[in-house]
DNA sequence: CTCTTATGTAAGCATATCCTTACCGTAAGT
DNA sequence: ACTTACGGTAAGGATATGCTTACATAAGAG
């Protein structure tokens, strides 16, 4: 099991800098399509995708609709980035790279 | 300034699910391959994708190249992310869905 | 009720992505 | 040398993605 729905979801680069955007705290459509060189609707389905991968929250607010981080889903996304890749990678990569290396040659050669 | 071309890179499942596989440590491309339902080649590919994104470093050995995490760059990806979510964000998320929500009603009704 | 504002969605197009097969070069084994 | 294993790359096709414009709906203002 893997975050496959929201890292792509972060992939693209504007859909990444509407997150930035929405760390200073949620907005609306027409606001966030100012700040970007690309129409309104193109915005919206952006939100679209973020949303549907859990990364955003809406919340309708008389006429429009307030988007906003949710700050669990970005807990778990940070917290299985940190597991992914912990401390044991800087042990592992600097003995691995050679002994790896003479692993996959004993394969092919088995001199027991 | 982002990761635009890591996120990317880490976008897709299959070269999600390479990265797992390498944390066990380096491999090759033959072997690689057999865990994944996609042709050789194919792995090839995403080899290169993650590479280009500086995920991995190659180590050519003999007939054979070697791919391996590159723990430099997992650790800047892990930071960003951690700056991009941190703590803040809860009580962020508490209090902003409501107040920013009266902010922008001002906006359109500015009383001063 | 009518007009404006805010937003989602459908249609259509251009480009990117991911896959396959075919091919080429290089290293190793005999 | 000949043959086999390893792996990068090109070509081409199917599908996904991101954008635009046009349209539909809902809430607020007069």
């Amino acid at each position: 099991m893997s975050y496959e729905k929201e890292l792509a979801a972060l992939a693209d680069p504007t859909r990444q800098a509407i997150v930035q955007r929405l760390r200073a705290g949620p907005q609306n459509v027409a606001r966030l399509a100012q700040d970007f060189p690309i129409s309104r609707p193109a915005v919206s389905q952006h939100l679209k995708v973020l949303s549907d991968a859990g990364l955003l929250d809406v919340t309708p607010q008389g006429n429009r609709r307030l988007y906003a981080l949710n700050p669990e889903k970005m807990r778990q996304l940070r917290d299985w980035m940190n597991t992914l890749w912990d401390d044991a990678l800087d042990a592992f990569a600097l003995a691995a790279k050679d002994l790896a290396a003479q692993d996959l040659a004993k394969e092919t050669s088995p001199d027991d």
